[in-house]
DNA sequence: CAGTAATCGAGACGGTACGTCCCGTCTTTAT
DNA sequence: ATAAAGACGGGACGTACCGTCTCGATTACTG
């Protein structure tokens, strides 16, 4: 019933306990492999290789390459909603602080194969789709102060509202080689989403 | 100038030519492993295997497994862009016919690879932009007659617009295992892209 | 200046240990395989299925499939330099021998290959080579007896009485299909190889 | 029941001629390919395409590979059987005569492969077995003239005669990668064989 | 403080797909 | 009928990676 478990700090217990910096090490080789080799080109060979770790090490705390993946994606830090009272800035200012992280990170070669398998491996969704929903929270908590404010209709479904702002900017950002991802080219998606959010259905 | 060599009929020539009976059972066998056995299942060998045909024969044609893949998709027929005069049932119809295919084919399985593979692989880029491109054509040409009606001012770029309606959608689609893609769902997030287009920036 | 080190014993080191086992059943199907299906009808994937193996064990212990080979053959057993004190009869008993290994194993047809092979592999030669060598110890062995015996002259070259009994045997075993190699063919041949080894050039 | 068809010249009869400008580049860039690639590296595609000549064209004339070539190496000029009224010399002067074609030609690599084939392909050594022959050819006549003058006993088989003198020879020439074959060691190697057909058995 | 048990690194293992290569055959159009 | 060109089926090659396994060697907690 209770999920404690699954967050109760790990008991000591017998044995030699888990090396944290092993951990640490394999997540930073990690991404430092996905980005420098792209995500076909990373091996599990290779992170235990650089990483100076045994792939029975990897294995033991992650159940599969892409479990390790996710991990590691789960570092990166959390998008900050900032709220300046602006709704179209707030969202413009969180957009282009995640187009950042896609294109610094491998997130722009990785996140379309997990996706890919995510399809498939329930496993695999049971990590993917935690994470993917906290990456949505910011877009939502900044809609949900509108709301509050009264700058947006109450009965807007913020998923909706997530997908509309979101939904444009992920597709110039994985399937389209060249879209405008500029500052300008993003307010101006994100303008005429707000717009579509105003009003009833 | 002319892209007509590109588009020219193949000539004879001397050799034997290859055999288009061939083509067609590969094609027709991957779409029918990669809807059986999902894109990671699919195999190379398992084309040759059951399409009776050589690897060489595959691979004289296509270059690699993505290229093949692509082909087999690029066969899929054009969604028909509804012209009723109302802009938001036509996107609408066009939109659902459009989930139906994703749904029924292996696409859902397959783009999202296709589309992590093409960041670092330009020969694949070369085949799956046209592929997209053409994928995009209905929801532009729908909106293209709604700015010559007048409905939607004459400064709108298709792009954009089209980003609007399909962005939202291919995020509940592919990003989402669970997104509400129902008519009354779709019918939502066309109209609320609409009312988003409307007006200047 | 010793070559210990190449005979002294695998140290255990670190890591999983190569499974001995592993090692014979290739060694065995290799051998059982080349005779049943020669040569040509060899193959590695033929010998990790049936030896219940990876193709990986396998290229993990020898480079080549001809190393391979080389290696099975090694393992067959040396011939016993029989030791009556007469010289003819002694060359006679293990040049039989020889033929009768050569004719049961599938060294008939895979030595000619490995010889033809051996010519541009420098890494192949250097497993053939000592195996090569190996098999004429025998008869340089009986020669060198004869020799302290006085039976033959001091000065005589091991390697050139080897030739003369072996050269024309391994003509009639390998080049011609039908000679003649009976017992009473094989006397005439020593006989008249040891005549020749007798007094000086 | 007559052979006269095989040997028969070609008649005319209908259709284009084979054209025997062909043939010669055939084999010309046949001889050539086996001694710059060696006969591992040696292939058909290579043969055509250098030859400027098509695949059907080379197996309209022989049946397979191995044919081609047995066909390229009959074209090399015989050897001449030295007529000094000296043994030895006759024979040395053969024998390195031999040597010298195997070494300047690639029949170092491909005989060896050769006759490993035609251990199990019957079609072969009906090819393989006639040039053999002819190659021995020498050596026994040389010998045969010196049992004509009385130099050699009138039992000797040439055969056995012919083994002895170029089975040492042929030992080093193909298994040993570094047999000595100066004039004087096969002076030696000769001059023994030579002592031990003397006398009977 | 000895014993127990989980961890570590190293690396072998079975399985399987990849993309390449070559053989000998077949199918075109052109001589 | 031959020729050049080149596609075809078949099948082996050697490489790579995955996720599992087996070692000997460390660490801690436990009795």
């Amino acid at each position: 019933m209770t999920k404690q478990a699954a967050v109760a700090v790990k008991l000591p217990g017998p044995g030699r306990p888990r090396s944290e910096e092993a951990e640490r090490v394999i997540l930073d080789t990690t991404m430092q492999l996905l980005v420098s080799e792209g995500y076909a080109g990373f091996t599990l060979d290779k992170v235990a290789a650089q990483a100076r770790v045994s792939k029975s090490t990897i294995y033991r705390r992650w159940p599969s390459k892409e479990h390790l993946v996710i991990a590691a994606f789960d570092r990166t830090p959390p998008l900050t909603p900032a709220d300046k009272g602006n709704l179209v800035e707030d969202l413009v200012n969180v957009v282009l602080e995640f187009i950042n992280i896609v294109r610094t990170t491998a997130l722009s070669a990785a996140l379309p194969v997990l996706v890919g398998e995510r399809a498939k491996n329930p496993a695999l969704a049971e990590a993917f789709d935690p994470w993917l929903e906290r990456r949505r929270m910011p877009v939502k908590q900044i809609v949900e102060r509108a709301i509050a404010r009264g700058d947006l209709p109450a009965g807007l479904d913020l998923n909706t509202a997530e997908d509309m702002v979101m939904g444009p900017v992920i597709l110039r950002l994985f399937f389209y080689g060249k879209g405008d991802l500029s500052r300008i080219a993003v307010r101006e998606l994100v303008s005429r989403a707000v717009r579509g959010m105003e009003g009833s259905v």
